[in-house]
DNA sequence: GTCTCCTGTTCCGCAGTACCGAATGTTGAT
DNA sequence: ATCAACATTCGGTACTGCGGAACAGGAGAC
């Protein structure tokens, strides 16, 4: 553990969330870290492209070395390189988008999303975070997870994105043990409103899940129609399984 | 300057750069840093979601959070956002696919890539990194960037990239004055044997680059038909111009 | 089975660097 | 002009980053 290390890494991930271009005061309060010594940092990082600073000075912004290293991050994912062919086709059969997702820390991180077939205009959602809590995704991953992972991640308060979202560990609990026992999760209106998800997990050959596949769209569209729901459910479930097999799952 | 996040830096973009998975050592011998220093570092990384380790323990890749720290540059760059109604209007036009670069480092990173309109298979490029010697987006940033920037790229070494690569200084030198006179840069198979590009620079209300705005294609299908290459020069340039405008550059 | 090699991981004393309060510089508003 | 807010600089020293040596584990050869 080394400490500026990660004093770093918190300044890159405050840049990340929230506005695009945060002060070295702003970045202080967020991190918790004095202000020359975000200033210092910001400067390493400024050198090798993971920051800039405006052009006539103030405010920082991630850098376009981090877009190098997110490319190469989904270039080595086996994951998302064998997702885009079974959420395609689920888009198509569907008629909704489909996202597949990794957990990472509170959140779940789109790594592929393919659009629903219609022509209206969509926004490439790939490397967008939601918090596990509030989708489908998550659900689905979280409960599948290992028993102390799942506690770490349940210990920590959550927060309420709408007033559909369920925040109460308990309850939390409870839902992802009915993910458990139906092998899949539904969201609704819980990251935000008028928005639903499905979602199933999927496992790789070490049998452990290693992210999620779902279909998220309007909730009165995904789970109001009668039926609808039923097969969105059967659908999402039977291409997740393929992607866990087509990586080696047994299951 | 902190040497410890310089360090954890080189890591990380060790990470980015070639095999998608690279032990303690690989990593130690790239960058220079001595095991058990990599080691704790990743460590640190690892915590925080921007490096994971394989399950069985081993290989170390970069982690989802960096797909989020891509993201939140890509959210945050005013030129992706503004290039995007530009540059798919060119890719229909010219029947090519576009892209738009920033500089990072010594690398050109596309930040927005239309398709060319057809229906063959194409792989996104946004956050490819190509050396910006090799490109036509990246000859015609440098041109236009101020001379002591472009002096400290001209002053490292760059590398060959096919038997077409420009590396000597002096012939750099020239060609960027070329860019500057014609306002255009020209790459023929000079990165990838086939393939051609042509690219614009893209000012801010600074008056300073801030990218350039490109197509990229087969050498024979861009450069070779008689005239072609004349009003696909005229086309980029124009709507290199209209994108500048956008972002409050006078020219 | 044993042995060897290679790689990831741990250890811990101390040198050197990360640190941060105070000071300085810059900019915009009044 | 003054003031406030913010970014940036400075430099002595506390404490942490460091890395050679050792250890642990796995894989392959015999």
């Amino acid at each position: 553990m080394t400490r500026a290390v990660e004093r770093a890494a918190q300044i890159l991930l405050s840049l990340a969330s929230g506005s695009s271009r945060l002060g070295v005061s702003e970045i202080s309060e967020l991190v918790d870290i004095p202000k020359p010594t975000v200033h210092t940092m910001l400067r390493t990082l400024e050198r090798h492209g993971l920051v800039e600073q405006e052009v006539e000075g103030g405010k920082y912004a991630l850098g376009p070395a981090v877009l190098q290293l997110g490319n190469a991050y989904l270039d080595g994912s086996e994951l998302r390189a064998r997702a885009a062919s079974w959420a395609d086709p689920l888009a198509r059969q569907t008629g909704e988008a489909v996202w597949v997702g990794v957990l990472s820390g509170p959140n779940v991180v789109v790594v592929h999303h393919a659009f629903r077939p219609d022509d209206l205009v969509q926004i490439l959602e790939v490397g967008a975070a939601v918090p596990w809590h509030t989708c489908a995704l998550g659900h689905a991953i979280v409960a599948c997870l290992d028993e102390e992972r799942r506690k770490r991640l349940l210990s920590v308060p959550v927060q309420r994105l709408t007033g559909r979202t369920v925040t109460d560990p308990d309850a939390l609990r409870q839902a992802l043990e009915t993910v458990r026992e139906r092998g899949y999760a539904v969201e609704d209106q819980e990251a935000t409103l008028g928005d639903a998800g499905l979602a199933a997990p999927v496992f790789d050959r070490t049998a452990r899940v290693v992210g999620a596949l779902g279909i998220v769209g309007p909730a009165d569209r995904l789970l109001a129609p009668p039926g609808r729901q039923g097969r969105l459910v059967d659908a999402v479930r039977s291409t997740a399984r393929a992607l866990s097999r087509e990586l080696g799952a047994g299951r």
